[in-house]
DNA sequence: CCTCGACTTCACAGACCAGTGTAGTGTGTC
DNA sequence: GACACACTACACTGGTCTGTGAAGTCGAGG
């Protein structure tokens, strides 16, 4: 099979002592809520009740903390897609679209992953896990419109459509605070799986 | 008339001395290439031949030339956008979608006030320059798309979903650096419109 | 009892951050 | 000659950034 329940490799989380656990908590709200580079370590040691050389030790450094971060976000959003779509078989497409896109609430800083790769440079070690999670999303929607559950061409280029329709209706929305595109989008990606 | 040459407002730059438009190039290349939390006011001024104190009596403040920045980049790309609908009259909302599309090479970082949006927080200026660009872009796709020059509902709707797909394609090329999705878009785009 | 691991405390390095104050130069214009 | 204006030189403030070094506390498990 193609896909594990949270697929592994370069997204996988490793185990984490409880004082890690809670930087982790609070550098992920952090990070999301104001950007990468506007929060430094301090404050998130500061915040999380734990001290910096805690962090350092957990982590080694900023950069490996904020690559954490990440896998540890696609860990909690993948795990709650697949719950979805095990409680709404019928149309498994559009209900990643809409875990995907109900990841955020309407007036918060849209899709993590997208923000994240705004501000990291090329050589970030969070870029692999970015690019990770993207492919995967775009697998599992590939596996998803498929027929049976394979993957013809045809489901790979309505897979690629509906992804497409969705991230920019996520950045829309990360700019102008409006669900009114995301609508729209959802009607756009129902009509063109409903069409393959 | 609903669009002047280069939309005013929030997207006007004010005219410039000649240090002035030395520091906005510099500022533009560093803000685009790095972000724009990386790229700080020294840097700026000694990349420019310039003196900081020259740099804050222009803007005023780094807030204020990062809005700043957008703004050109807005008149940069809205000027070269139509020259090239001038140029090939015929499909002219596929002809933005290319200018849009071609704003960015291949290799680089994606869609500027994409990711100016994901850095910037939200009370910072630069915001409003950003939400005005891309509702001057939508507005213009939907002219474009609608029946002579007009806009019924069925272009505003072909328009937002053009729009969503080159967006998604802007920030994935901005994420694993490949164009295939962005012809992929421009495909369904060309689809979505002949529909309408 | 001893060791290990998680965590603390705190001082410190060295660089960088945005932004200002003051004084002065050169050029063009009324 | 007076004035405006663009710009320079440069020191300086107060703060923040990531990251480290060294010594020490505490509890659990052998």
């Amino acid at each position: 099979m193609s896909t594990q329940q949270v697929p592994g490799g370069a997204l996988e989380v490793p185990p984490l002592t409880p004082g890690a656990r809670r930087i982790l908590e609070v550098a992920s709200q952090l990070f999301y809520r104001h950007g990468i580079h506007a929060v430094g370590v301090d404050t998130i040691a500061a915040e999380s009740g734990l001290t910096k050389r805690t962090l350092y030790d957990r982590f080694g450094s900023k950069e490996q903390l904020v690559a954490t971060y990440l896998r540890a976000r696609h860990q909690d959003w993948w795990r709650r897609m697949e719950l979805r779509l095990a409680q709404q078989p019928d149309r498994p497409a559009l209900a990643l679209f809409d875990s995907y896109a109900q990841d955020a609430q309407p007036s918060d800083r849209g899709c993590a992953f997208i923000n994240a790769a705004a501000e990291l440079p090329p050589e970030h070690p969070g870029r692999q896990v970015i690019q990770a999670h993207k492919r995967a999303v775009i697998d599992r929607l590939t596996e998803l419109i498929g027929p049976d559950g394979g993957s013809g061409a045809g489901a790979a280029a309505a897979a690629e459509e509906v992804f497409l329709l969705l991230e920019g209706a996520l950045v829309h929305r990360g700019i102008d605070g409006d669900d009114h595109l995301l609508e729209r989008a959802r009607e756009a990606a129902a009509r063109r799986i409903a069409r393959r």
